[in-house]
DNA sequence: AAATGATATGCAAAATGTTGCATATAGAAA
DNA sequence: TTTCTATATGCAACATTTTGCATATCATTT
């Protein structure tokens, strides 16, 4: 169900394209709810058919037309709704295959695991720069935005710090798997041994 | 795919059945990975067919039989060989609908939402307690650990960070929406002005 | 005595999400 | 000149997850 409202969140201000919107949930809405391409246009059939939102075509030289879609009241109102609707707290659901893995720490997988570690301490940090660089551009004086968009300033404090508190973890992850790699018996890395 | 390999890393260390592989999932594991009964039951069946875990039949008086489930050598050879395989990093995915309806942010939702989040507050805090319980616990000298403990530990530690950042993030939130609140014309609980 | 909650397992349908493919053009880079 | 990237849309198959139902017993609470 969610995605569906998320879409129709996208659309309250600007009429966009499916392929905006997968540009946009790629950028702000994509840190709290991914979706590609193949899911949102399929939404967007879905919503045209409950007339939840309404479009149309954009000539466009050469390329295929494109399809504007913007909220109808009867949208706005089955939103508004939802919102209030009863919540099913699910707390911070974390799906990650990696906190899997690392219940499985052995020394054949202690370097594999490392590296990857590694590659998502870097990911999350380009991430962090482009959240950083938001905020400071619209967000610099919070308390003074209109109600609306200090949700918006709210939901993208969350991903900053949520951003933040996991570059610390991998930090103290990576330190902790190379000190025991380095304790590891027939560790190949004792260079300085030599 | 993870589902099965969450369930396979469950029974590294103990035999277990279904009933208690979905309460492993709402303790420990289910920090990272959630799964409902009906899920694992299916999965336990899969992995039954491929052979890669094999069951015994428990007798009870009056109750079902308990159908206890354990890692075959295939089943762990697998295992082994997933964790070390191509990494997806999809980096934290966090799906939250919450932050949608953060988006929605308007005086008709205030209220209901900073409810929510208060809700969702002390959840958090509870299942700190218990994280920070099983840390005290069984983790209390974490480089003592053996290689494998200190990957769990690690996993640990991860979702205890995420908690406590959580909650910072509820905190900034919740004043936020208090003092949003009180701004709002026609505010209804401006009873100190009376 | 009846209701609830924990134990213990499972089917079926619907909703959601992923993967692979397919089409088409413009502009930039190699 | 070919290749790559961005724009722009979509189908079909498959995998995964969720929701609602169903069964059965024991222990505790109302």
């Amino acid at each position: 169900m969610a995605l569906r409202y998320a879409i129709m969140t996208a659309l309250l201000e600007d009429e966009l394209s499916g392929y905006d919107l997968a540009r946009s949930f790629d950028i702000s809405l994509g840190f709290f709810w991914q979706a590609s391409h193949q899911q949102i246009y399929r939404e967007l059939r879905n919503l045209s058919d409950r007339t939840w939102v309404s479009h149309r075509a954009e000539q466009q030289k050469g390329r295929p037309e494109r399809h504007l879609y913007s909220l109808t009241p009867k949208g706005r109102a089955a939103l508004d709704e939802w919102v209030l609707e009863n919540d099913r707290m699910r707390l911070q659901e974390t799906k990650d295959e990696f906190y899997i893995k690392l219940y499985n720490l052995s020394p054949d997988s202690i370097d594999y695991l490392a590296d990857r570690l590694a590659a998502r301490r870097s990911a999350m940090m380009e991430r962090l720069y482009l959240y950083e660089r938001i905020r400071r551009r619209h967000y610099d004086n919070p308390s003074k935005l209109p109600l609306r968009r200090k949700g918006v300033y709210l939901a993208l404090l969350g991903g900053i710090m949520q951003g933040k508190q996991y570059l610390a973890w991998c930090d103290e992850a990576l330190a902790m798997l190379a000190s025991a790699a380095e304790e590891l018996p027939g560790s190949s890395s004792d260079a300085d041994t030599a």
